[in-house]
DNA sequence: AACAACCGACGAAAGAATTCGTCGATTGTC
DNA sequence: GACAATCGACGAATTCTTTCGTCGGTTGTT
């Protein structure tokens, strides 16, 4: 029967993305060599494809350069980061960041330059602050 | 042609996961009253289905009580959690927990509340720790 | 026995995510 | 002009994930 669509950019529309992301506005071509040399070799016409979808999903922008596309991501990192990050919460901690960095200690997924890091972070920011 | 197998569990096998870790051993039918309650009302048949599947990967037990199955989650909560997180760290903020905590902050995701026991978590960890 | 309630097995359907091959049109090079 | 290189469009094949309907077997109740 049915399916329910994923809210969020599915395993390649990431590794997309992330090429977008770092990239900046990309032909084709170059998105395929990025995707290629992250280990991931797609044919020109696979490429094509995603894109396409993609840009239905509004996940990517198009712009006509010459005969050719170029595209650029159509979300930032940030929002795509933030609301993926959510939703993991959700699913698997109970909403809390404090239990998610606790499984990490606990799984020592973090060095002490890390959590100096962090410590860093959080003594920075002013209680309600907005900037 | 082919895809690549997630390497983490699905969305609804997750939400199954989510049922087992709560309520530990259950029948068939709890598994399902509970998917319901959680907004998520599946055919028994469904659920059967979904079990056998998970239970193939190795992501539930089995055993048979009386004539009926009981399932128990096959993997812990915080493996699940701890590898998914990590993975999407790399995916998204360049493997660096502290990226993630700043994104939360910059999204107003973090209540000071959480903030605190952040804090009180990191200030409780010993370098090296590998308690 | 007759009948309803339950259970797991099986097969099937269908949407989503991926991956390509092939075409026709354009452009660049002998 | 002939020929190779590029590009986007299209359609198709495949695997994964989800969702059920239906069957045959057990169990429990009149």
């Amino acid at each position: 029967m049915a399916r329910r669509p994923s809210q969020h950019p599915t395993e390649l529309e990431l590794q997309i993305l992330d090429v977008l992301w770092d990239r900046g506005r990309s032909p084709v071509r170059d998105v395929r060599a990025a995707l290629a040399e992250a280990g991931r070799p797609l044919a020109h016409s696979s490429v094509v494809t995603m894109l396409n979808i993609m840009h239905g999903k509004r996940l990517v922008r198009r712009r006509k350069v010459g005969k050719a596309f170029e595209f650029t991501a159509g979300v930032p990192r940030e929002k795509v980061g933030v609301g993926m990050t959510r939703d993991l919460l959700g699913k698997l901690f109970g909403g809390s960041p404090a239990a998610m960095m606790l499984g990490l200690m606990d799984a020592g997924e973090l060095d002490d330059e890390e959590i100096a890091e962090i410590r860093r972070l959080i003594d920075d920011h002013e209680p309600g602050d907005r900037s």
